[in-house]
DNA sequence: AGAAGTTGATTAAACGCTTGTTTAATATTG
DNA sequence: CAATATTAAACAAGCGTTTAATCAACTTCT
């Protein structure tokens, strides 16, 4: 294998780990063994453990770019349907990256005092202005409702979205008893964009 | 300072310390000096720092008791009214133990798949039974909206609030850029009730 | 073309330090 | 005097990291 790929797989076997164990619950020598190499390598490669965990956020910067905008301006379907799109992309953003939001959660969110939350707040902000702005062009297109607030809608999404992700198995329970059906993530995953549809369209809509 | 009172110190410094750096990242060392005790106490006290954390959720016992149901029933109060106090009585005591919900959400939540996990996931499942259960009265009362999603309801509840209160300086920094003012904790959780309720009447609210 | 040299990758072992826990002696209490 | 509480010290094990030696691959020189 190749050196680049190496230090990727290296990366992705921690990230796990960390998401699972949390960073100080996962030692080097854990990762080392998950990614069967010597200890020595992580040293050698990053520097040591904690520029490894900058190197997971990094190796997933392009992931939080998140540039939706793009997608949604140039086409030429009603608001709603954007909205719709909008709402799948979060959810299945939030699915694909599942390591890395319980490590943020866990080490970031958590005790919101390094430059790291910092960081992370910058991208939180943004995200928030892409979506607020989102939504005020079609208020003022006469689409949505005027009188929601943003913020109140965000959290919602987030809040929602992330709770059904991250308690997967209070929700499988609950919908196994009610159904008898035992759910798969992606049924999971479904279940959150029909909920967050379905609470955008009560808050947005126009009586 | 009583050994009962001591004990009971040790606990809620651990708790601390527990919910902003994490069971690992926590030392007993770090404790005692926290609680202003000699290393050894803690083994002799709880037996080990495994015993300690149980020992905290033990201690906490009472408040996951969730017994909301009694100061419902007995009151003359309107449907409304009466969901309205139980959503106070349901943000306010996360606020009051937030520092048990971290734990929680790192050292159970993430890593599903222990006793503890079992232990927790029980209780979120008679909340939940408390939960739907006045709504489905409130329902046959003719009052709430017979069409309404129970989880989808409760995951809203639960995240919503969560997302606010766990996600504090995002919040803040939107708030402050929108308005100007820096939002003491207080009135977060009033932000957070405050989307709440109008999350409720929504949902419940029959046209 | 083949020996010598250079570079980076990989290893086992060791480093010093911290970890959770235990011990054995001392202090405090009833 | 007995029982409990508290202490400093020691314990083995694990931690993150470093070292020095070896390995592999490629370049350079004759």
């Amino acid at each position: 294998m190749e050196t680049k790929d190496k230090k990727h797989f290296i990366v992705e076997k921690a990230e796990e780990l960390f998401a699972n164990q949390g960073f100080s619950g996962t030692s080097v020598r854990e990762i080392a063994k998950a990614a069967d190499v010597n200890v020595a390598m992580i040293s050698y490669y990053f520097g040591s453990k904690e520029k490894l965990l900058m190197e997971i956020f990094r190796y997933r910067a392009d992931y939080l770019q998140t540039k939706i905008g793009n997608l949604l301006n140039n086409s030429s379907l009603s608001w709603w349907d954007k909205l719709d799109i909008h709402i799948d992309h979060y959810v299945e953003k939030i699915k694909d990256n599942q390591h890395l939001h319980r490590i943020i959660m866990r080490e970031v969110d958590m005790n919101s005092c390094s430059k790291v939350s910092e960081f992370f707040l910058e991208h939180k902000k943004a995200h928030f202005k892409i979506f607020s702005q989102y939504i005020r062009e079609g208020q003022e297109a006469g689409v949505f409702n005027k009188e929601v607030d943003l913020l109140a809608l965000y959290t919602s999404l987030a809040g929602i979205s992330k709770y059904i992700l991250f308690n997967q198995d209070f929700v499988r329970t609950i919908i196994k008893e009610q159904t008898g059906n035992t759910l798969t993530e992606e049924d999971l995953i479904q279940l959150a964009k029909k909920y967050l549809k379905n609470f955008f369209r009560k808050y947005l809509e126009i009586n």
